[in-house]
DNA sequence: TTAGGGTTAG
């Protein structure tokens, strides 16, 4: 009694509301009653613990968690285990974690689910160190860690990307023989995964005897991420043919790597799928198909699943505007922006990111300066480095290079490549080479493992006719050990996808491709192409340059899309690689002089050239 | 009590 009567105490002095008497658990969770304050510390009566569990379990908020955490202490059933657990747990839900700790510490006794749930709390609530902080203190009481437990660290080492942490954590699994236990694995492999380390997640993967839908699901997105998404699709296929079950978050998964994969009939077949076995639409699966099909090349079946989507947030929205942008459509960029504000929804910092990126991709300069000002003024969202490279990439096409200058310097947040790169491209296009080599040095200086910046700033003093520097920076290239990374272009026929790489004489019909390009090659410049040799880095003479541009991989792939096809469909070609200006330029004449649309995928945005013309508001 | 999902610059 006097222990109760002091706990009392506690409450009554740490500001904890007072509890009225309950008689029945519907009464506890109706908050009117809850909420009464009552005059007088009642006599504790000793009360069946399920009533509390019951209550706990209806509470919504956390005012009534701990209205019920004090009856609880009164009525001394703070030390039935499965009460103070459910208590803990609830607290965990509600990110109480101050609460949730203090009385997990003063538990006098703990078991594995007390344990799990207060790891899993600081975990789930983004506080890492505490969730190790618990973890360690769980092994140092000798207590053996769980299959609940281990998921939770092994995610904290994921969100931390923390690979050193994560193999320790491994052996501890594999001491305490938990490698059989699917959640334990699962996590291991999305862990790896996302660490990046994807041969070390396929290994457990392989060795898994009874995968289940959530390793199947983690693996899938694990090659995704890996940037290895035509292997993620081909994993998917091996799984139907295994007969499991994919659900929802396998198929936003599958959708996810077919955007990131890029092939239209990829996106096609999982639409045609996700129909089939009825899976609705929901806000979640819904935005990453319009993500999908824009990412593949479609926009208008993007906008086709927005209009069909019963529930749309602000990331359905900013999906939507991101699409039109790729596709360098951005008047309808600016319409959905408007159609959102009209909704009632409020845009956020992506929502303008996705805008700006619409503008400078359309050539609409003056509405990108007047979007800006208003994410500022009217919309209070914080300018971060992205959007200053938007706006740098803006007023650079448009050629406005020193007022790019003058926004990147006065920005109060921390430049990075992606911003210098922005530059840089502007000062490419524009001719601005001493702007160059300021953004080049602070590229070198951020990057200097990256050969792409090394190419770049090259080819700027190729332009200017700079030829000691091109081969000074040919050599810093070389004794850096620096090699330019192989671009890869891929073109979609029916229902396949053919790779080329530069110079290839892999495919089968490489013959008939030389000989086509050599063909081409004549038409070509009798149409008034001429091969802009600058983008050949190699000091060779000028018509072995030429000979070597003409074996860049996107034109093997076009000259073999001309072959394979005949029927007046369009050319789709996807590059891992930003497309060469020549290569840009070559596709114009192409799309001229043969009458057919070729539509080039270079990383997210598209180009569609028909008739000697592009989409893309681009500055070549 | 436990594992997996959507929008973003260069």
């Amino acid at each position: 009694m006097l222990k109760l009567k002091s706990q009392a105490f506690l409450i009554r002095n740490h500001g904890m509301p007072r509890f009225p008497k309950f008689t029945s658990a519907a009464a506890l969770a109706d908050t009117t009653i809850t909420q009464t304050l009552i005059q007088e510390v009642p006599q504790p009566r000793i009360q069946p613990p399920g009533l509390f569990i019951t209550a706990l379990q209806s509470s919504r908020n956390i005012f009534h968690i701990r209205q019920v955490h004090a009856q609880v202490a009164v009525n001394g059933i703070l030390q039935n285990l499965t009460v103070a657990n459910k208590l803990l747990y609830m607290y965990a839900q509600h990110k109480v974690l101050g609460d949730a700790y203090a009385l997990f510490s003063g538990m006098v006794e703990k078991n594995a689910v007390s344990w799990s749930v207060m790891v899993g709390g600081f975990v789930k609530g983004g506080d890492f160190a505490n969730g190790f902080r618990t973890f360690r203190e769980l092994i140092r009481c000798g207590m053996p860690p769980d299959n609940y437990t281990l998921p939770f660290v092994i995610r904290a080492c994921r969100d931390l990307m923390d690979l050193k942490i994560g193999r320790l954590v491994h052996d501890i699994v594999l001491k305490h023989g938990l490698l059989s236990d699917n959640f334990v694995c699962a996590a291991l492999v999305d862990m790896y995964a996302k660490c990046r380390v994807i041969d070390d997640a396929r290994q457990l993967f392989d060795n898994m005897p009874n995968r289940d839908i959530v390793t199947w699901t983690v693996m899938i997105g694990g090659f995704a991420e890996c940037r290895n998404a035509s292997e993620s699709l081909v994993l998917f296929d091996r799984m139907i043919d295994e007969g499991a079950v994919p659900d929802k978050v396998t198929m936003v998964t599958v959708v996810n790597a077919c955007a990131k994969f890029g092939a239209m009939h990829k996106a096609r077949l999982v639409h045609d799928y996700i129909r089939r076995n009825k899976f609705y639409l929901d806000v979640i699966l819904g935005t990453a198909m319009i993500d999908m099909y824009a990412k593949c090349g479609c926009v208008d079946s993007a906008r086709e699943i927005f209009d069909r989507m019963q529930v749309r947030n602000v990331r359905t929205w900013s999906a939507l505007i991101a699409s039109y942008g790729y596709h360098g459509r951005g008047k309808e960029a600016l319409e959905i922006f408007e159609m959102m504000l009209s909704s009632g929804v409020l845009p956020n910092a992506v929502t303008f990111i996705s805008l700006l990126y619409a503008c400078s991709h359309a050539g609409l300069t003056e509405e990108g300066l007047r979007f800006f000002s208003l994410m500022l003024d009217e919309y209070a969202v914080r300018a971060d480095v992205k959007h200053y490279t938007c706006m740098v990439d803006l007023l650079g096409r448009a050629g406005k290079l020193d007022e790019a200058l003058k926004l990147a310097e006065s920005m109060a947040v921390e430049k990075d490549e992606g911003l210098w790169s922005a530059l840089l491209g502007a000062c490419r296009v524009h001719g601005n080479l001493d702007l160059a080599e300021k953004a080049a040095s602070s590229l070198l200086e951020l990057q200097p493992e990256n050969p792409g910046h090394y190419v770049l700033l090259s080819n700027i003093y190729a332009r200017a006719g700079r030829w000691k520097e091109v081969a000074k920076m040919r050599n810093l290239m070389t004794r850096r050990r620096l090699k330019k990374i192989p671009g890869y272009t891929w073109i979609e026929i029916d229902d396949k996808n053919y790779q080329f790489g530069v110079a290839d004489r892999t495919h089968p019909q490489s013959e008939n491709i030389y000989a086509m390009l050599k063909s081409l090659s004549h038409k070509l410049e009798l149409a008034g192409y001429v091969p802009d040799t600058n983008f050949v880095l190699h000091d060779v003479d000028e018509e072995v340059k030429v000979d070597m541009l003409y074996t860049h991989s996107e034109k093997l792939a076009i000259a073999f899309g001309l072959i394979a096809t005949s029927d007046g469909t369009p050319i789709r070609i996807t590059k891992n690689l930003r497309v060469c200006g020549d290569c840009h330029t070559f596709s114009k004449f192409v799309s001229a002089i043969t009458n057919r649309e070729i539509i080039v995928r270079d990383a997210n945005r598209f180009h569609l050239f028909r008739e000697g013309t592009c989409s893309c508001g681009d500055y070549w």
